[in-house]
DNA sequence: CAAACATTTCGATAATTCTGAAACTGTAAG
DNA sequence: CTTACAGTTTCAGAATTATCGAAATGTTTG
C-alpha cells in the first residue's frame, strides 16, 4: 500500500463526519450512479440533493462548500444553479484505504 | 448499492477525522497487514502504533476508545499491554460507499 | 426595470472536540 | 512489599464546528 496522506484523508474525513453533511454527499452518489447507469453525464443542483434533510440554506451552502474544500466533490455555476458532481479522484483515494490487503 | 446507514457511517468517519486520531489507525492497518501477510494473527500493543505522534497517553487512550466506540477497531486487554485489531466488518461497509457503480 | 430564484456572506450563539496535567488502577518484575 | 509499566479517568481550558436569521449577490423571467 502507498503510504496514505493522513492530513487530506483526514480533512475528507471531517467533510464526512457531520450527518447532514454526509447525508448531502450520499444523496449526491446515489445521483450520480442513477445518472451514470443511464449513461449520462451527471448533473445535479442542490436542491435536488435535500432529500429528506431539514437544514437551511444558509447550511447547505457552508456543507457544500465544506465537500469541496476537501476535495470531494467539485462544483460549477450555471445559471443561477450550482452544479454537484463526486470527483473520482478522491472516491478511489478513499477506496484504498479500505481495501484488504 | 444498499441504502447506507449514514449516522453509523458518520460516527465512523467522525472517528478518522481528527489526525492524530486516524494516524492511529492507519499505523495499525499498516501492522495488521505485516501480520496478515506473514499468515499469522494479527497483534499490537498501543506502544507500537505511536509511530512519529506528538500526544500524551491520555489523549492516546482518548483516541482508541473513540475508534473502539466508532466500530473501527477491537481491543482486548493482555496483562498491562491493550492489544488492538481492525474490524474487518467495518472496512467492508466503509470500503462499499465508496464503490463505484 | 421589477420580481422571483438559488445560493452566499455575515454575525452570533450553542454545542462539541482536542488536549494535557494530575491522580488513579491493575499487572508484572525485582 | 516496592517499583516500574501500560493504560485510564477526571477535569478544565482553548479551539473548532453546526446552525440559523438577516441581509446581500448574481441570474433569469416578465
Amino acid at each position: 500500500m502507498d503510504r496514505p496522506d493522513v492530513k487530506r484523508l483526514a480533512r475528507a474525513f471531517k467533510a464526512l463526519s457531520n450527518p447532514n453533511r454526509l447525508q448531502l454527499f450520499v444523496n449526491l452518489l446515489e445521483e450520480s450512479r442513477l445518472d451514470l447507469a443511464r449513461g449520462r453525464t451527471h448533473d445535479c443542483f442542490l436542491a435536488k440533493l435535500l432529500g429528506g434533510l431539514d437544514i437551511n440554506a444558509p447550511t447547505v451552502s457552508h456543507h457544500v462548500k465544506e465537500l469541496a474544500d476537501a476535495g470531494l466533490i467539485d462544483t460549477e455555476r450555471d445559471g443561477k444553479q450550482l452544479i454537484c458532481s463526486v470527483r473520482p479522484q478522491a472516491m478511489a483515494e478513499l477506496r484504498a484505504l479500505f481495501e484488504t490487503r
